[in-house]
DNA sequence: GCCTGCTACCTTGCTGTGCATGGTACCTGG
DNA sequence: CCAGGTACCATGCACAGCAAGGTAGCAGGC
């Protein structure tokens, strides 16, 4: 038999927030994963781990292996296999030249974002 | 003839900046509108124009039609028309009940999110 | 040796959102 | 009556996050 427990899930933890929380990391988590790989070489469930340290940022398996993949196609990353202590292989994930200028441009506009939507939220808003 | 000119847009001014500010403002648009709408009534044009004094949130009718219709159907905003002194009658959205529910529990979300974006945006995180 | 459980990777199909484009209707001024 | 501006709406597309399901390797207990 193939099938486990109904209480397994694949092994991917999820977000279990709200659906607006969904929205809300839609092209941000992207950016975030690059964010990470700038710190040094990291592999797909440390990067879970790493993202699901801070509530809003929490995904799982089915966002961050097609990200990746998609990172890697466009060029944004590398990757290199390395076997693990204990376990099966790690695929690593590193920044290239692009990855690293896509990450600053979003760093640059990400300030002006967050500003705007203050102001947005902010009461008082007719003049 | 019906048809214009090509250098008619349908109106619509183009947000026009890079394909990632495209991908931030999903999911945040609709809130932003809905706090937009807490000040009072406004109509499509007009949210248009209010979101356009921020560059990083300005957007075009073919979204924010969409979006205004998208916000009726779920209950959070009501709309009626009002003859305009100038020009065709106005459709104007208000805010529920609901709408306002929906956007204050955007409000609470959104701090966290934002904090955790500019912590993880920040260099040196590995501890 | 064999089975169970854990770690780690990947794929498929769905849903929702912003956007470009195109089209319609109304009012005003010449 | 016709040109131009204002304002509304609909269609089709692209893309990102997610749930669910599937595969494979390593370790420890029996």
């Amino acid at each position: 038999m193939t099938d486990h427990d109904p209480t397994d899930k694949g092994g991917g933890p999820a977000p279990a927030d709200g659906a607006i929380a969904t929205q809300l990391r839609k092209g941000v988590l992207e950016y975030c994963v690059l964010a990470l790989l700038r710190d040094g070489p990291r592999y797909g469930v440390e990067l879970l781990q790493e993202l699901g340290r801070f509530h809003a940022l929490a995904t799982s398996q089915g966002t961050i292996y097609p990200l990746l993949s998609r990172l890697r196609r466009a060029g944004l990353a590398d990757t290199f296999l390395r076997d693990s202590a204990s376990g099966p292989s790690r695929r690593y994930y590193t920044l290239t030249a692009e990855g690293r200028a896509a990450l600053a441009e979003f760093t640059t506009l990400w300030p002006a974002f967050r500003v705007a939507v203050d102001h947005v939220l902010a009461p008082g808003e007719t003049p």
